[in-house]
RNA sequence: UCCGGCGUAGCUCAGUCGGCAGAGCGAGUGGCUGUUAACCACUAAGUCGUAGGUUCGAGUCCUACCGCCGGAGCCA
């Protein structure tokens, strides 16, 4: 029985006879011969089935398999100029392990619609793969950054039992007698394991429950989220972006083929370097006014606004000190300034907008009780977190970037739909 | 929630001025020893989103509703 081999290793075994297990991705025919394009998760390889080299049973077995069709093929591996991949199998047996019938996504085109509908089946089509796997490697990236520098990850609850963004975008839930909600950041926890470990993360999933329907929106996305004690504004822009040029530098690295497939533009990508322009959000303001734009101070940035602001730039921008007014009660006043936040967001360019947002975090006490009040929330479900600035408060900052967006950038998408397995979107939970 | 577009074969779509329901792909059958979303021939496949209306006659015109797509608003 010859060894089973993953496709992407079929170059260590020219001229030896091996299998792979895998599923049928396409199949031509022609009189004596059969083509089977054969998928096994690693790679794709042309399978030839010759009528002259197979039983008569083989050879009908494999006029008879539909696309997508479970097969286990036995044949030898042999060089040849005219594959993609410069080599291909001759068979000499095939296991049908389970014979498709009708699979419903066919080698032609196909609206959204339809593909969304079959998400689960959608995930084998070579242009999602190569999507999941660039995914994987930015995930990959992003731990490793932390870990390697000596972040701790602390992992933050799901369910919360109270907002830290507006309430209306909350996800409701019952927990047995309570009223709890999905979680829409592990910042607040994050600040919590900062005076504990010094340096944290968290990654995991998080929930908006916004009537968004734009490419840039999905109800449940994925965030990674540092913090950090004794850290001001100024070195969390720096974390910021020395993260964010680590990630794509890691990528580009590691998925060069994977983005060429995908037919992205590297150059933009190998431009992603220190440092990026970091502008505040006045000098963007009169930025988007000589670019004609309608933009009124005070308000926060449209998706407009953003193409416009990250267009300006061959690289991420940083924009820092919004008005105190458009962001949230955990925001930082700025002493020189008591009408902004020390807070900053990073814009992607090329039209992706925001990926990053983050800032100093305020950490006195009183200011944070009457901001708490500004802004009309109930000081109760925060007590804990006001603890925070009764034992050892100390300056700290972070940040949460956005997963999905960050994809759907470095891999050049359309849409965030595609960055994610199994997208969440307003008017969509299955599959 | 608002604005715009689209719902016709399993999929992607065409359907003119209101007059017999169409193509490509996929599926099935047959052919071909080198195909690269193969090709050639033939076959089957339809509640034209739903309900109502106008008309001798509606896929086509009108009204309402439903669904989807795009955008806006919203949104660290």
């Amino acid at each position: 029985m010859p060894d089973t081999i993953r496709i992407n290793d079929v170059c260590d075994f020219e001229g030896r006879e091996i299998a792979i297990e895998g599923w049928l991705y396409n199949k031509r025919t022609s009189g004596k011969l059969h083509f089977l394009q054969v998928r096994d998760g690693s790679g794709t390889i042309q399978c030839v089935v010759f009528k002259g080299d197979v039983s008569p049973e083989v050879f009908e077995r494999a006029a008879d398999i539909g696309q997508e069709s479970a097969l286990r093929v036995v044949g030898t591996v042999r060089a040849d100029a005219r594959s993609p991949i410069g080599f291909e199998i001759g068979v000499g047996d095939l296991e049908v392990v389970h014979r498709t019938v009708d699979y419903p996504i066919t080698p032609k085109a196909h609206g959204t619609a339809f593909l969304m509908d079959h998400r689960h089946l959608w995930l084998r089509s070579s242009r999602q793969h190569a999507i999941l796997r660039v995914r994987s490697k930015i995930v990959k990236a992003c731990r490793a950054y932390c870990d390697n520098n000596g972040f701790v990850l602390i992992d933050a609850p799901i369910f919360t039992p109270s907002s830290c963004e507006g309430s209306s975008t909350l996800f409701e839930t019952d927990y047995f007698d309570e009223q709890a909600y999905l979680t829409q950041s592990g910042q607040l926890y994050m600040e919590a394991a900062a005076m504990a470990f010094g340096k944290v993360y968290c990654f995991g999933p998080t929930f908006r429950a916004e009537k968004s329907k734009t490419r840039r929106h999905l109800t449940e996305f994925w965030m990674i989220e540092p913090e950090v004690a004794y850290m001001d504004l100024a070195g969390d822009m720096d974390l910021a972006e020395d993260f964010i040029c680590y990630v794509v530098q890691q990528v580009l690295e590691t998925c060069r083929p994977t983005l060429e497939y995908l037919q992205r533009d590297l150059t933009a990508l190998e431009r992603v370097q220190k440092p990026f322009p970091r502008i505040s959000y006045s000098d963007a303001h009169d930025l988007l006014k000589k670019a004609g734009c309608d933009h009124t101070w005070g308000d926060d940035f449209g998706a407009e606004d953003e193409t416009v602001l990250g267009n300006a730039h061959d690289r991420p921008v940083i924009v820092h000190r919004y008005p105190a007014a458009c962001k949230a009660f955990y925001m930082k006043g700025d002493p020189e300034n008591s009408q902004q936040a020390l807070c900053m967001d990073v814009l992607a360019p090329e039209g992706y907008g925001e990926i990053v947002g983050g800032g100093q975090r305020e950490d006195d006490l009183e200011v944070l009780r009457r901001k708490l009040a500004e802004h009309g929330l109930d000081e109760a479900p925060f007590a804990w977190y006001l603890d925070l600035r009764r034992y050892g408060s100390v300056p700290h900052a972070g940040f949460g970037l956005g997963i999905e967006r960050t994809v759907a950038w470095i891999c050049g998408l359309p849409h965030v739909r595609e960055t994610i397995p199994f997208p969440r979107l307003l008017q969509r939970l299955y599959p």
